[in-house]
DNA sequence: GGAGTTCGCATACC
DNA sequence: ACAGGTATGCGAACTCC
């Protein structure tokens, strides 16, 4: 029988100890079906140039090694004789076929260290991938593929207990052109008494898609809208959520911060309430895997977690302060949770009942236009980098780069390298730091007409055009043949460049998402070749492409000044300088020219044109302050870097000001009216009229509350906290505000207040540590001393001023 | 016990 | 631990007399 088919989840199981995929996708008629397929688990042994031609004894040593583990025995089954590539040198390899992939690194270490055998490999990719890779069944791909009715006997009874009834063994497959993937989407949110699912009972469950929202709960509540439904118990509330997924039937179930709240909470709340949770297609409760942050997989659905996508990918493009639902749906699609005050919940009533679904199915339907947004680039990257979509939107940059390396292979006939292990991973952090990026340093002022150049991509493009990556470098240098990781790296960025013309002819969101994934991934590299969990790391290819990128940005600062410019600032790949009256097109020649005698792919672009930019002192009073810049372009937008303005663990206040003076300033270009801004700020301070929202500082904290060896004032507002019985988790945002207290003490830490808590804020505290200092550099730079005006003179008890 | 310095920590830039 | 190094700047903790 022939078929249509698109992969969208894999899994594997063991029958008579041998591997099996079983994958979850479409057919050509949209409907959902289950393929299985055998899968023959294989590693590598790479023989010693000087034993190649002993290839046939090898094999004849290894093939009757046996391994026996938990009443299952593991045996080589097959091996091949084949010409591969490592590391871009040619060797002769052993291809060793065992019984189950779960033994492969065990025999692999049976076979031990045999004079003849240099290396051993792949025994350490995961089955899923190998799979993938050596059938080339691609995730969201069409096949036609060739299949047999899997009987409910076959495969020691395979399809048993399973809801989808359509389940297939797969004999041949054969990629052709199809339409693309509109998956459907089912969002989900619970809200809970509590905090531990042992004890606190989930009071109400939200599911959303287009077209479809339902609140389940057990809570009675008289006149609950229309889609509230309201069920006997707990229990049965947790059975009908699994009943209603089930009739909706996803491709991809997604949640917020699931994987580490949602699923798992449910999951114990289930077994307290002894009802079944069987979400999978198999008709098993979804697993979760050991891990920092538990991964809640269900058979058949593909169970997203927004967060974990959006925080490895996204987060650092981003502008939102702290990656909530709130602050991330605000910044993506524009949309915010609702309010509700959860210390309600002691004594609710049925207004508030209304009020908490409502919230409950908010955050469902938040959650689902999110997805949405950010459908296209989860898209591409499963496409891109060939891994499941599971694993895809839950993986780091760094194993979206091996993926895309991994998966590439083969063009180049090579095995895949090993990743680090115990030791290795210590041996490699022991080196240290290498030298990064230059950095200039700017003389503080304000500037006119400022130009800036950057370099596309630099570090990518160093990389490609040195040739610099693990397999490429000798030991002392670089070699001129092209490696892998460079030609693959080209590759991306050749595709970035295509994407990103198409989207500029059909600015689709998806074809934004493939220059978007391209240009990720190209950007990523650089840091994947330093990064100590690389399967291809290489400190001296990281070190080279920093040094390299130092030399190209030094050349092009050399090229610019002696065209008569004056660079006033540079960073990693950008160079600032004054158009000092000079035409734009005079600007661009220039541009051209610099680039003209540019190496390789490397290419320098126009940024923008600046019409005003500020630069100041650091706090010590010498020199520039690197990092730390204002500048408006011509169209009178801000571009704000390193100031208080734009870090979180500033209050509202001192943020607030700053950025009106640094706009004030930029727009008028004279310090005129910047003074009165801060009068009426330090006025308001002292005759506490300031709200206290707008001094509430945030500092996250990032371990545990005893892991700290210097108890700064978060730590110690944390300490308040845990003291009332709150829970504190390392990576939450604490909040507080400095007050004031009687008695003389020194460290602020003793001044630190939790936001309900009463007390006078401390102006003190405010003026000298919060507004001052975040303006004074910047009056500084127009000769202005601000103390000086504040207390006429006098120090800054600034008495005189209420 | 105060001044000066170093260190730990969070956050930003690219 | 889950890409890298370069920077600012606070506040606590230390050193020194």
């Amino acid at each position: 029988m022939k078929l249509k088919f698109m992969p969208i989840d894999y899994d594997y199981f063991d029958f008579e100890g041998g591997n099996y995929v079983w994958m979850i996708g479409r057919d050509g008629k949209g409907e959902k079906i289950c393929v299985v397929d055998s899968y023959d688990s294989n590693f590598w042994i790479i023989l010693k140039k000087e034993f190649e031609g002993d290839a046939s004894k090898v094999v004849e040593k290894i093939k009757n090694v046996k391994f026996e583990r938990d009443s299952r025995t593991s045996e080589v089954l097959n091996t091949k004789v084949v010409e591969k590539n490592f590391l871009g040198h040619k060797v002769k390899a052993i291809q060793v076929f065992v019984t189950n992939h779960k033994d492969a690194h065990a025999i692999a270490s049976e076979i031990g260290d045999m004079k003849e055998i240099e290396n051993r490999r792949e025994y350490d990719v995961p089955l899923i991938s190998k799979y993938i890779k050596e059938k080339d069944i691609l995730p969201l791909q069409w096949y036609e593929i060739e299949v047999e009715n899997l009987g409910v006997d076959d495969l020691g009874g395979f399809g048993e207990g399973f809801s989808l009834k359509k389940i297939f063994r797969l004999k041949s497959s054969k990629k052709i052109e199809g339409p693309d993937f509109l998956p459907l989407i089912l969002a989900y949110d619970i809200e809970t008494e509590g905090m531990d699912a042992t004890k606190s009972s989930v009071l109400s469950i939200s599911l959303y898609s287009k077209g479809y929202k339902k609140v389940l709960t057990w809570k009675k509540c008289k006149g609950a809208p229309d889609y509230v439904e309201t069920l006997k118990n707990e229990g049965e509330m947790i059975e009908k959520f699994v009943e209603e997924v089930h009739k909706f039937d996803p491709d991809i179930l997604v949640g917020y911060f699931s994987d580490g709240f949602d699923l798992p909470f449910l999951k114990t709340a289930a077994d307290r309430e002894k009802v079944d949770f069987n979400l999978g297609l198999d008709g098993k409760d979804p697993k979760f895997s050991r891990g920092r942050i538990p991964v809640g997989k269900i058979a058949g659905i593909v169970h997203v977690d927004a967060y974990r996508f959006i925080r490895s990918v996204f987060a650092q493009y981003m502008q939102s302060e702290t990656l909530g639902l709130n602050d991330v749906a605000k910044e993506l699609v524009g949309e915010e949770k609702e309010d509700f005050d959860f210390k309600k919940l002691a004594n609710m009533k049925d207004s508030d009942w209304k009020e908490l679904f409502s919230y409950n199915l908010q955050d469902s339907k938040i959650t689902y236009d999110l997805t949405q947004k950010i459908l296209p680039d989860l898209y591409e990257f499963t496409k891109i980098t060939k891994e499941p979509l599971f694993d895809t939107c839950r993986a780091s940059m760094s194993s979206h780069v091996e993926s895309y390396l991994i998966h590439n292979l083969d063009k180049f006939n090579e095995i895949i390298e090993k990743k680090p292990i115990g030791n290795d991973i210590g041996e490699r952090r022991s080196y240290g730091k290498y030298e990064g990026a230059f950095v200039m340093e700017p003389i503080p002022g304000l500037y006119e007409n400022i130009v800036m150049f950057d370099f596309t991509s630099m570090y990518a493009s160093v990389i490609v055009t040195y040739n610099l990556s693990k397999s490429t470098f000798n030991g002392k240098e670089f070699s001129k043949d092209e490696g892998f990781f460079p030609i693959l790296l080209k590759d991306l960025i050749e595709k970035r460049k295509a994407a990103k013309k198409e989207f500029a002819k059909d600015s689709s969101a998806m074809a934004k998402a493939r220059s978007n994934a391209y240009k990720l991934l190209a950007n990523a590299s650089y840091g994947y070749q330093g990064f100590f969990g690389a399967r291809y790391y290489s400190r001296e290819a990281a070190a080279a492409t920093a040094k390299m990128a130092r030399e190209n940005i030094h050349a092009a600062m050399k090229k610019i000044k002696d065209s008569g410019y004056k660079i006033i600032y540079s960073d990693t790949d950008s160079i600032a300088f004054l158009q000092d009256g000079k035409k734009d097109s005079q600007i661009l020649e220039l541009l051209e020219e610099v680039n003209k005698k540019l190496p390789g792919i490397m290419e320098l672009d126009l940024e923008d044109f600046y019409s005003r930019g500020i630069f100041v002192t650091p706090r010590s009073g010498i020199g520039g302050a690197k990092k730390k810049y204002a500048l408006i372009d011509r169209k009178g937008k801000l571009k704000i870097r390193g100031f208080e303005t734009v870090r979180r663990d500033w209050c509202t206040l001192t943020r607030r000001l700053q950025s009106q003076i640094l706009e004030k300033i930029l727009k008028d270009g004279k310090i005129e009216g910047s003074v009165e801004l801060l009068k009426k700020v330090v006025k308001d301070l002292k005759n506490r009229k300031i709200a206290l929202s707008d001094l509430m500082i945030r500092t996250q904290i990032k371990k545990g509350v005893s892991d700290y060896l210097s108890t700064g004032p978060h730590v110690v507002a944390a300490k308040k906290m845990m003291e009332r019985g709150e829970k504190v988790t390392s990576g939450m945002l604490i909040y507080y505000f400095i007050g004031e207290v009687n008695g003389k003490t020194k460290r602020i830490g003793d001044k630190v207040f939790l936001p309900d808590e009463k007390a006078d804020y401390n102006i003190d505290y405010y003026l000298n540590n919060q507004v001052l200092p975040a303006v004074e550099n910047i009056f500084d730079v127009f000769g202005v001393d601000v103390r000086e005006i504040l207390d006429g003179g006098k120090n800054s008890t600034l008495s005189d001023f209420k």
